[in-house]
DNA sequence: AGCACGCCGACT
DNA sequence: GTCGGCGTGCTC
């Protein structure tokens, strides 16, 4: 139910001897403080914690907020406005939920009101908005100022329908057709003709389904003969009632008429007509009701417990799992790509529900496919809820009122999902752990999904699992420490052996000049090679559009994005120029702006130029792409990875969304396009980031039983990493990696605080993020600072940018006093006079 | 985050 | 002379 409401007037002043309560509120704004406000005597027993309520904040504001606690203490130095009206008879927002979320505000330095946001799914905020009515005091005879056309049009509108109807500002704009139509409303309000009054609605509306059963009367054996000669003659009305008897069998049972049916199988069924339906309807032969139903429509749990049984690798890894989670917390299961970890998974899953726990299971956004939903579907049955960020917002109440209320005892969700109100979990799976998506750069609260789920599995006791074919640096550590425990599973699943990685030196292919557009003759033939036998093949390049940027040969004109430091990509299936910073874009040009020559060339290349070659180069094969472009529309990304799935496509094409957990059987060849420019980043995690990223890839290629093959192009083969890549050597290429941390003083040694100083003129910026890192040394010491700097890309959306690095030692106590200091020293820059305008974001653990 | 109060340019 | 720009401060 849509449960809407008017405010109550605030409450007289209660007697002396009477309790009175005050409430400290989490308003969804990034205010650094909670606020107080008065109980009305009267609802006293109505305020819950974690429950949501709405007060007046400002003169003018109304908002929704959630109660943080309750308490006797009246404010010292102001006087406290009273609550206006409680939403909620139980809590939104638990407990173990508030107690994680000032975790988060404080670890992640930003404000609890910014965390709420973030957790609670827009429909559960209310909104207010303000709803015009007719004055009950307005008659048209007597009304004595004369009206414009649009303000008799508004009038109108408003005493058609029942009494005291009123309209929202949206709905008169939508009305009169024109935005600026405050003006009628003003007048109108001065004539005395309507009011303004302010509304809070519940945005979450629950679906409906139209139902129509027989109508009472009819359902005895003997009134529905006589309706069938009733309607003799109207063939399509008789074909409707012939097809809802079939489907209800009133004859046979009275009472299944209660239930009736979907209208919508009677009106869109191929051999009926719909407006026959609506005529029995109208003719009051059939009755139509509405039935409020789930969104996540589940018959019952008949498919539900279905069995299969693990390897023998795997039931050892799940024992051993299972051993070390009797001394240990944490524990990593580094598995092979396809060595079956999520087979592990749901077993440790079914364990944990009969042990009568909740379970989260956290997957990176592009691994939580319909593939994997399916295959958990079929084992939980109802008592699995899905978090994904392409539902829609009623769809994400659902699924948060269903762990509420226990109807979901496992979720499987994306990085999100940590905010759902678990209250007893007791097995946290965080697969692809090492994954950056987890991490949430902007904007805040800047968490990382992985290290907040485990510190709600640590508030609530509950055993975790971090899953990886290639851990995070970071995780790994933990293991050689002895803080997290390792099993590791090392065996391909079903015999597939792991894939022959080729690395081709493009340098030379360049000298020879035998390159084929960005393709080497090797990776030419072998493509070649896999479709003639009738495979698969995935491309990798890590750069979506056509080409990075376009270039004028006679005078060298590059086009920049106005609002970024960057040059614009040229996109050409749109004929377009962009900025993959801030959306800016524009025609490509026919001839040059500045010199008006049309010889105008793309430089460089990403996947969609790399789409445009292969179809020419391939014309026998079905290219498809896959990157950010093609996968903007809800269902798009499912219907690429079907297309691939049943064949209709040979070759994907696609950015890193083509690394992660798809599973084809076909996929016998994997071509890296460009791997140097993975490895080349400026950033500490930049190896890293490339082996992971390598091995990933890599993994698509031969599954069930075919050995695959991969292709890697680059410019210097004699890298060390590829040494680690093609001997598929994590090991290795963690102790290499480790040198490298320790060394230079990187995590897992020590703990990395990013601050960004934005400001739209680039001399402020610079003086402010001078300033604050003078601050900072001052607290914290000269080598604990680095920058100020301003990064590769040093203006975003006309923000000048500047950033400051803090390294602090990994000692809790440390890192707690130095977030102190460095929230200080924020506050003293934004505070000083000539740096009101600058915005400083802190970044806790960058990715 | 909004929104109100408060000081400097282009208009009736 | 005013209307209105957005810069700064406050909201229990």
């Amino acid at each position: 139910m849509s449960l809407t409401f008017d405010f109550v007037q605030p409450q007289p002043e209660p007697a002396a001897d009477r309790v009175t309560l005050f409430a400290d509120v989490i308003l969804p704004l990034p205010l650094p403080k909670l606020y107080t406000y008065r109980v009305p005597f009267e609802l006293n027993d109505q305020v819950v914690i974690g429950g949501r309520v709405i007060v007046q904040f400002g003169a003018k504001k109304t908002l929704s907020c959630i109660v943080a606690a309750v308490h006797e203490t009246p404010p010292a130095n102001y006087q406290a406005k009273y609550i206006l009206e409680f939403i909620d008879d139980a809590p939104v927002v638990t407990q173990p939920q508030l107690k994680l979320f000032r975790w988060m505000a404080d670890y992640y330095l930003c404000t609890l009101g910014e965390v709420i946001n973030a957790a609670l799914p827009a429909a559960l905020k209310l909104s207010s908005e303000s709803r015009v009515q007719l004055h009950p005091a307005f008659e048209t005879e007597t009304n004595p100022y004369p009206l414009s056309e649009q303000e008799q049009k508004i009038v109108e509108a408003l005493s058609t329908g029942e009494e005291g109807k009123s309209m929202t500002f949206t709905e008169i704009g939508e009305l009169l057709g024109i935005a600026s139509f405050h003006k009628y409303i003003k007048s109108l309000m001065q004539k005395d003709v309507v009011f303004l009054f302010e509304h809070m609605s519940d945005k979450y509306s629950p679906k409906v389904v139209k139902k129509v059963r027989l109508a009472h009367r009819y359902v005895a054996e003997a009134a529905l003969e006589q309706l069938f000669a009733q309607l003799a003659g109207k063939a399509k009305q008789l074909d409707v009632l012939m097809r809802y008897l079939q489907r209800v069998p009133v004859y046979q049972n009275e009472h299944s008429n209660h239930k009736g049916m979907e209208k919508a199988a009677l009106t869109s069924a191929p051999h009926l007509s719909p407006s026959a339906v609506n005529t029995l309807i109208k003719n009051g032969i059939l009755e139509q009701f509405d039935v409020i139903v789930s969104r996540f429509p589940m018959e019952d749990d008949e498919v539900a417990n279905m069995h299969f049984t693990l390897s023998e690798a795997q039931m050892e890894a799940h024992t051993d799992i299972m051993r070390q989670f009797q001394t240990q917390d944490i524990v990593l299961l580094h598995g092979v790509t396809g060595a079956g970890k999520t087979e592990i998974y749901i077993d440790l899953i079914r364990q944990a529900l009969e042990s009568g726990g909740q379970v989260l299971y956290l997957l990176p956004e592009i691994a939580l496919t319909a593939q994997i939903v399916t295959r958990l579907m079929r084992v939980f049955g109802s008592r699995l809820g899905v978090y994904h960020s392409k539902f829609s917002d009623n769809e994400r109440v659902e699924v948060w009122n269903g762990v509420l209320s226990g109807r979901f005892q496992v979720v499987v969700g994306v990085r999100s999902s940590v905010f759902l109100p678990f209250d007893n979990l007791s097995l946290l799976i965080v697969d692809e752990e090492h994954e950056s998506s987890y991490k949430q750069y902007d904007p805040a609260p800047r968490y990382n999904a992985r290290e907040v789920a485990l510190m709600m599995a640590n508030f609530q006791g509950a055993k975790t699992l971090l899953g990886s074919a290639t851990p995070s640096v970071e995780t790994y550590y933990q293991t050689r420490t002895g803080r997290y425990g390792l099993v590791s599973l090392t065996k391909r699943f079903g015999e597939a052996g792991l894939p022959e990685i080729e690395l081709v030196d493009t340098r030379k292919s360049r000298e020879q000049k035998t390159m084929l557009n960005h393709f080497t003759p090797e990776l030419m033939q072998e493509m070649e090679r896999k479709l003639a036998a009738k495979e698969q093949v995935i491309l990798f390049q890590n750069r979506r559009g056509y080409a990075p940027f376009i270039n004028c040969l006679d005078c060298g004109w590059i086009p920049k994005c106005k609002n970024c430091a960057v040059s614009l990509s040229y996109h050409k299936h749109a004929h377009e120029l962009r900025c993959h910073y801030c959306g800016y874009h524009d025609r490509m040009p026919v001839e040059c702006p500045a010199c008006g020559s049309r010889n105008i060339k793309t430089v460089g290349f990403g996947t969609e130029k790399l789409e445009d070659d292969l179809k020419i180069m391939l014309p026998e094969a079905s290219v498809q792409r896959m990157d950010l472009d093609t996968t903007r529309a809800k269902n798009s990304y499912q219907q690429i990875i079907s297309d691939f799935e049943k064949q209709t496509t040979n070759v994907l094409v696609g950015t890193q969304m083509v690394t992660k957990g798809l599973d084809f059987a076909n996929v016998s060849l994997v071509g890296i396009i460009n791997a140097d420019s993975i490895i080349h980043y400026p950033d500490f995690r930049a190896h890293e980031r490339a082996f992971q990223m390598f091995v990933q890839v890599s993994g698509r290629a031969g599954r069930k039983g075919k050995k695959g093959k991969v292709i890697i192009q680059t410019g210097d083969p004699q890298q060390v990493i590829f040494d680690k890549v093609i001997r598929n050597d994590y090991l290795e290429f963690y102790e290499y990696e480790i040198l490298q941390r320790r060394e230079h003083g990187y995590p897992p040694f020590m703990r990395v605080i990013r601050l960004t100083v934005k400001h739209m003129d680039p001399v402020l910026a610079e003086k402010a993020a001078i300033l604050l890192t003078q601050e900072l040394v001052d607290r914290l010491g000269r080598e604990a600072v680095l920058g100020p700097e301003a990064p590769y890309i040093f203006r975003i959306r006309n923000f000048y940018l500047q950033e400051i690095t803090v390294k602090l030692s990994r000692e809790h106590t440390v890192v707690r006093a130095a977030k102190a200091d460095i929230l200080e020293s924020i506050n003293l820059v934004r505070d000083h006079k000539d740096f009101k305008q600058a915005r400083i974001a802190a970044d806790v653990d960058p990715m």
